[in-house]
DNA sequence: GTGAAAGCGCTAACAC
DNA sequence: GTGTTAGCGCTTTCAC
């Protein structure tokens, strides 16, 4: 067995709740003792046991990333950022994939509740309801969802949509289109209620759609039913979708038709031709939740809503409309 | 606190122990009992504390799995796979990104040690005798990079070369050029040394280069430089920045330059021309990876190498030589 | 400033 | 088949 609390007092000549305050409390424990103590834990290769710590202090030092999807290009940025964090302030992070499976998600959050201190989920698929009762038993942050009285990161994808049309208007687009996500999505529901609002142009809602590269492909005949010069996807994976389905037809992207995604995911910047979107701060929302849920861990903070702020980068699907 | 094995106890009239074997050992206790006990403990909401009962069997049901950079899109498939082997066998996952750093690398596997069972290395960076020290500890299973004694995944980029070369032969290439990755991959000297060995072609090593697209769009004098017709890459990022150089230069792929890359990520899909690719097989990967680890964290076992095929995939990167 | 003792939630001999 | 007891590694009163 690895060297334990016990080894280092008997080696230092003291009891074990001296070498447990040196490490936990040094501020209670002699200079001298101290340092020695820590020297000769140093030197056995002592590291307190962080899962026997937290049977008695009630804190893990460990949380739990549930996300939909590990593979969805989305995610990796978050989880790197997230699970970054956590390193920072001392915190170990378990990642769990539900493969979109609610069920899966609620027993996930289950059997880790004893684990951690902390539970970050990223774009549940569970009911509030659920989420809401499961809170009573683990703190929750939740990204890219608005579930009442929780501690909540969004990102303004309203915003990026005004920007979109801004760009596309000056560009002289004035039929769009906007191909929806899943029916569910909160940032969806956003899009179009951003699009909606913007007088500048007449918006056509395509779908829903789902949010791939397939359902992408699928929408091209309503997008050149539609008669829009300018289409604004659900996300960046739908966009190159459309994009590859567009070519299929001999439409040129963005000589006939502009696309825009969402996201700002790795394969749109690789892609040709390279893909204008809207970006999403998905690093630094995963650091914020993070910071927010250690916060609410310790504080028993009630809900409050963060928004993170979207931005149009403007590469090579998007032009001039010649029509 | 949340209900504990104490509470199911008094509710049910039998002691603790009963209700504990009740869990872990149902067949040392009568039917009767356990059923009642069991929808008690049902009842109550009961979960076993896994911390807890870590303390006295030794085992966490915890895994750490470190990886180099959880955004590389190389990675997330091999943890997404990893994470649903684990918790197919009821195994929790500790995911960590070194951030390519060896020194959080051998921190990480330090504070994690106490908390998981074994620990997936993925492309580790640390050197071979830090590994062997740390082995001490905790076990190993080292993917992507080969380690003596240790068990281990690699993935046979060696017969995705010859398949590649053949390919390209076939295609009237004899000129090639390989782009190397960065001087101390494994993966890239298997690579060196599978493209060596082949009679069919005459291949010029250019190189080191960083695994990135950044490195692929550096490379690209060279290459040009070299007079190869075909250009095999360290990686599809690589393959990527090459086909953009070219782009930029006028150079069309694969009209006046083939390029296959390797790995297979997705970016590589959804870019174009679409790009021919050595396919490794993470997903696999992953999954066996952990069923070696559990296996080796109750058998004591020795290393032992499994080898992965790969495969090549023939997209639109590649075509016949015109020269 | 340090030691002694109790206890966190659970399992594992050992009795009976 | 079930209860008793001890103890996993650690923290935390409470004495002194």
């Amino acid at each position: 067995m690895a060297v334990t609390i016990r080894d280092v007092a008997e080696a230092s000549g003291v009891h074990v709740s001296t070498v447990s305050r040196a490490f936990s409390a040094p501020h209670l424990v002699n200079t001298v003792t101290r340092t020695r103590v820590l020297a000769i834990a140093e030197d056995l290769g002592y590291r307190p046991n962080r899962a026997a710590r937290a049977l008695t202090t009630g804190r893990t030092h460990n949380i739990g990333l549930i996300v939909a999807d590990i593979a969805n290009p989305f995610f990796p940025p978050l989880i790197k950022a997230a699970q970054a964090q956590a390193r920072m302030r001392d915190y170990h992070v378990f990642v769990a994939d539900t493969d979109e499976d609610p069920q899966v998600e609620e027993e996930l959050i289950q059997t880790l509740t004893k684990q951690v201190d902390g539970v970050l989920l990223c774009s549940p698929r569970l009911t509030n309801r659920t989420i809401e009762r499961l809170r009573e038993e683990i703190p929750f942050v939740v990204v890219n969802r608005r579930v009442k009285g929780m501690p909540t990161v969004l990102m303004d994808v309203g915003r990026g949509v005004r920007l979109a049309v801004e760009h596309l208007t000056r560009l002289g687009h004035r039929r769009l289109a906007l191909v929806t996500g899943p029916s569910g999505s909160w940032t969806s529901k956003e899009m179009q209620a951003a699009a909606a609002a913007m007088v500048e142009a007449d918006v056509t809602f395509l779908g829903p759609n789902p949010p791939t590269e397939l359902g992408g492909l699928a929408a091209v005949t309503d997008v050149l039913a539609s008669g829009a010069t300018a289409v604004l996807a659900y996300n960046d994976l739908v966009a190159i979708g459309l994009i590859e389905g567009l070519a299929a037809r001999g439409v040129d992207v963005p000589g006939e038709i502009s696309v825009i995604g969402v996201d700002d995911i790795v394969p749109g910047r690789l892609s040709r031709p390279k893909l204008t979107t809207i970006a999403m701060p998905t690093a630094a929302a995963g650091r914020i939740a993070v910071d927010l849920l250690l916060q609410s861990v310790d504080s028993e903070s009630t809900g409050g809503v963060t928004v993170l702020e979207t931005s149009l980068i403007v590469r090579d699907s998007t032009g001039e409309n010649r029509k």
